[in-house]
DNA sequence: AGAAATTATTGATACAGATCAAGCATCCCG
DNA sequence: CGGGATGCTTGATCTGTATCAATAATTTCT
């Protein structure tokens, strides 16, 4: 692996405090890609042969069953996915594909496993990192089960005007693809952007102005317990 | 606390590993409660104050917003709850109640975190935990998402005809609390039992029997990506 | 620039499930 | 035994969201 690549994984928390020796072990047979957007990465129900870890991009977690499908979670960098699936060695419970273009780097689940069981700072971050998974599939999980669509566009562009700092952004995705994250269909977010007009939200095809925050917050209830995704 | 239950505790997988000494030392603060049926032992938002074990009994993970609440999961014998916020020292995300008569162990998230930097084996087995603990709550939420009331009432049907291996049972719970754990209204699981019957299920009070084993198994689809609790 | 493909919007309809309301069954206890 | 509480069933209605269909807007490609 190409060593700016090695030091941007070594920076990870996931990787950072391991030792030496044995971060180089892991590394040996890693190897870092580049993938387009909507590619099929991994599928459900196959072995757990690499850990992956997403550098750039997005990935869309999802699962099937009698035809239907659905999204379960969004990955965003810097983040593992399917690490519990490698450390148990248990085939996957869902799927993965691409968003947008995206860079990830994969690790053999192999080698996950035989160092982690030598490595004990190696097993407290796994640990750390795969409490993190669990918190943040729960708080997805709430946001889909306690909000409607409505509510949950809304604390979405909350979160994007804080992230951004400005009252007008732009949407980061497409709408399809909004849709597919907040898990609805692209009708309904259509529908959406309209019910949120009278609580002060201005859409120009992808740039959204919020024209009163206290409507709209005051709409949305943001919930640290859902909403933050850093705890 | 009391010998028998310190032995009970220590032939959890979780715990079975550990340096003997360490796990002394975790049990010294720590107790066993019996609680009876609906009462709460925990509130989201709380500080992680202990990590519950429950050695008998269920226990409902469920959460609020907005004056909605809903049922997460449930966590059956033996497992543990809110590990994930014990370890990363952050308030829970979901309220806990008992759903029937429980037998709890409580261990201080203080000394979990403590000793857990320095035994390895246990570090190891908290990782195997809430790998174990991740993948539940994903298979949930498949549950969930991916069928209707009718299906998943049909799988649950068809996993209590495995535990007890024989094509006729009680329910194990009264058939409001059932309705929750499946994630629908008591007005629905009643409607659901009458859908059940032209796929060969006959319901008398809380006696099922399966009447057209093959018919129901091709209705219902189970899969042991959603249905098997032990992978 | 123009054609073709993709994405977005809008309206009509369908469906799963919740809620509300009323009646029925079952259990418990004095 | 009788009366009250609790749980269960059934029907009617309402809500949120998906689906289907048609058109409009935008992007991509040649």
């Amino acid at each position: 692996m190409h060593e700016s690549y090695r030091q941007e994984i070594r920076d990870i928390d996931l990787f950072a405090e391991m030792d030496d020796k044995n971060f180089q072990a892991l590394m040996r047979a890693s190897y870092v890609q580049n993938f387009p957007p909507r590619i099929d990465l991994i599928q459900e129900n196959e072995p757990p042969d690499f850990l992956h870890v997403v550098l750039s991009g997005s990935v869309d977690l999802f699962s099937a069953w009698n035809g239907r499908e659905t999204s379960m979670a969004t990955v965003r960098p810097i983040s593992t996915f399917i690490l519990a699936a490698s450390v148990r060695n248990l085939p996957y419970l869902m799927s993965a594909r691409t968003l947008e273009k995206s860079r990830i780097a994969l690790i053999p689940s192999q080698d996950v496993r035989a160092i982690f069981a030598t490595d004990s700072a190696f097993a407290q971050a796994i640990v750390s990192e795969l409490a993190q998974c669990y918190r943040s599939i729960v708080k997805n999980a709430k946001d889909l089960k306690l909000r409607t669509s409505l509510e949950r566009l809304a604390n979405y562009l909350l979160r994007q005007q804080e992230r951004t700092g400005n009252l007008e952004f732009d949407l980061t995705m497409e709408k399809r693809r909004l849709a597919s994250f907040l898990g609805m269909t692209s009708e309904n977010l259509s529908r959406a952007f309209k019910g949120l007009e009278p609580y002060g939200v201005r859409v120009t095809g992808n740039h959204i102005e919020i024209v009163n925050l206290n409507d709209l917050t005051r709409y949305a209830k943001p919930n640290p317990l859902i909403d933050d995704y850093t705890t």
